[in-house]
DNA sequence: GATGAATGAGGATTCATTCAT
DNA sequence: AATGAATGAATCCTCATTCAT
């Protein structure tokens, strides 16, 4: 009896720390959508969250561990609408088309995804980012060493896959884009890493599943 | 006589002003140098330079117009260690090598450099970033009338072009990259533009003058 | 049958409470001990309980409540220690001799009776400081009249000796003190209290029981 | 010219900075006289002392320090006071009672530096509290050894000197004492130290220069 | 009676910028 | 032109206490 009772009050517990954790989290992401990542002062998150400012750091400890949930949130997100699409996709090729369309895809409706996926590709503290680094240089070996792609320095093809990511989120920030810019920054990623022109097209342009 | 000595003191006037102005620009150099852009307060500059704050003020309104102030330094510094190899060079392709080689051998050698271009290369506030924009975009539509290039998407082309360079500017000042990690990278690119591999290759490696 | 049953889950409650209570107080004793009355939180009290904090103020009101409960406590246990002493000693010099001694001991023994003692020595908060207060003056003016001690003023002797006792427990607290120190700091007050020499030292040193 | 214009607006400034220092300082001091050290904010400090937040901190990096400076404050103002006194006096036993004397005689015409004192006189931080401490130290010791005083332990001696001091600053803060309290108070110590009660008494009562 | 999540007043600190000399 | 003291808005952070379960 009792400790069923301490039991489910725990329960509860836990889950009301949860769901304040998650309104912070979720207000925070409004307020990055608005207004990037840098401006938002700690005010402004517990004023969008509508929480005491105790309660923010109940939670985090500071603004930065903040910005690092906000980024295995995203992660998480990111996750979830990828690897479905992988599932079953082996040519390297096709993958690292696919992570690009999708984080376009991504950053278009969900921007505040975007200026967090930017600062966690640049910023390379480990966590999720090094995970997805990780899978972009292992796609990239792979590739290379079914002569899929054709390149000298794994070090220079890893930077400008990233690169070509990271620009191609900025860039569906920042300017209008078309509908399939996604794939068109994909074409020209796997052109850099040495896959022909008319092959790359097609790559770049298959149905997502 | 007096207006000689009036003319002679405002010439000495003036050549204090430029020196002490280069002062607080050197030292802050080498501030970004080991702290990076955003971190280093007006003091540490004004500490750095061994001025004192309302000299600071004379010279620069803001915070932020010292910064733009160094965007310009080094994009003097750079031209002119570009606009050499540029010249007589008409080939689009090969201008575009030329800049990442050399913007890749600038910031191993000033990281400084490094930081301030990356930034500038970002954020989009006009000014000589802007000109280098143009001047990409105008090589790049050049390219592409004269066939060296082949895509669909001028905004894109130049996405990954910027995109490259920014990585590659920012490899070389996080990792250890090898002495030809210039070329390869510019190799890379010239391929994502449409280059063939062996073109590209030859381009990215001919001797620079 | 029902009554019994009551009476007996009503005394297990009380005892409960009480034996939640005495550890709150030990944890907190412990924490005074290494960290002084002042610093610890009660976020610290809590922790080191291993109590919930809403356990905590089903206790204690407020912070300042169980500092007075930890007051309580040592006066508890310094009267439990120096009652004895005192059962049939009427010369007020010898209890004053006695009061110190002890006073350095348990200091001694138990660091964190000393910083609470001195607290309450010097913060005029009422309960046992009151307490311990007017016996000190009863036996002061005690011994003036039987003409053991000689003074004009019995705010200054008064004053003099919380000063002494209160730099014995500190210096006790601070400094590597001899094993009789106390019995020194005895014979110094008694002869601040008009007593000689000699008999204050012989006081001061009687075997305690 | 030039360089006795730099000279003078150096000295001004310096004069300026200076000024601002000691009205915070005075403000302090005044804050402390009403409230005692501890309960002032560092927002009371700015307001009493008119002066904008910032100015605070460029002269104080944390309220600590600015306890600190209002200690040196005392000690200098101390130091003016007793030292005429000490002037030809090397009978140790006289120089104890003085010092005491002029103590409650500073404590009771500035509460302010009663506060300050007795927190000095128990945080044993060096600086002046050292020095007064070897002060009083050298005087017991030469009283010892020129067979004015009596005692066995020096630490004891010390401790029950600086006891009575403090607690004499203490009570002449909390309780009404009557104005020759310091000579009273001097007179214990001076017996506790082993000087006889009429000899003390003298001495106690010695006109001040 | 015990629990621990939430609260928010209170206080500390930084730093770009102004201004008198 | 150079100096450096003063400013104050913006922000961060702690911690005693309340309260729903």
């Amino acid at each position: 009896m009792a400790t069923v009772d301490l039991a489910r009050r725990a329960e509860i517990g836990r889950l009301k720390r949860a769901r304040t954790r998650a309104t912070i989290i979720e207000a925070a992401l409004g307020l990055v959508r608005s207004k990037g990542l840098e401006s938002p002062t700690i005010d402004d998150f517990i004023v969008a969250a509508e929480v005491a400012r105790g309660t923010f750091y109940n939670h985090f400890e500071t603004r930065d561990e903040l910005l690092l949930a906000l980024g295995s949130h995203v992660a998480d997100a990111i996750d979830e609408l990828i690897l479905p699409h992988f599932a079953g996709v082996d040519d390297p090729a096709q993958r690292i088309a696919i992570a690009i369309r999708q984080f376009v895809l991504a950053a278009r409706q969900h921007p505040e995804w975007g200026h967090i996926l930017v600062r966690t590709l640049h910023g390379a503290e480990g966590g999720w980012s090094e995970g997805m680094r990780r899978g972009v240089l292992a796609d990239i070996r792979k590739g290379k060493r079914l002569g899929r792609f054709r390149f000298e320095s794994t070090q220079a093809a890893v930077a400008i896959g990233i690169g070509a990511l990271a620009m191609a989120i900025r860039t569906t920030l920042t300017e209008k884009t078309p509908a399939d810019f996604g794939e068109t920054m994909a074409m020209l990623s796997l052109r850099a890493l040495g896959v022909e022109t008319q092959e790359a097209e097609r790559i770049a342009r298959l149905p997502l599943r």
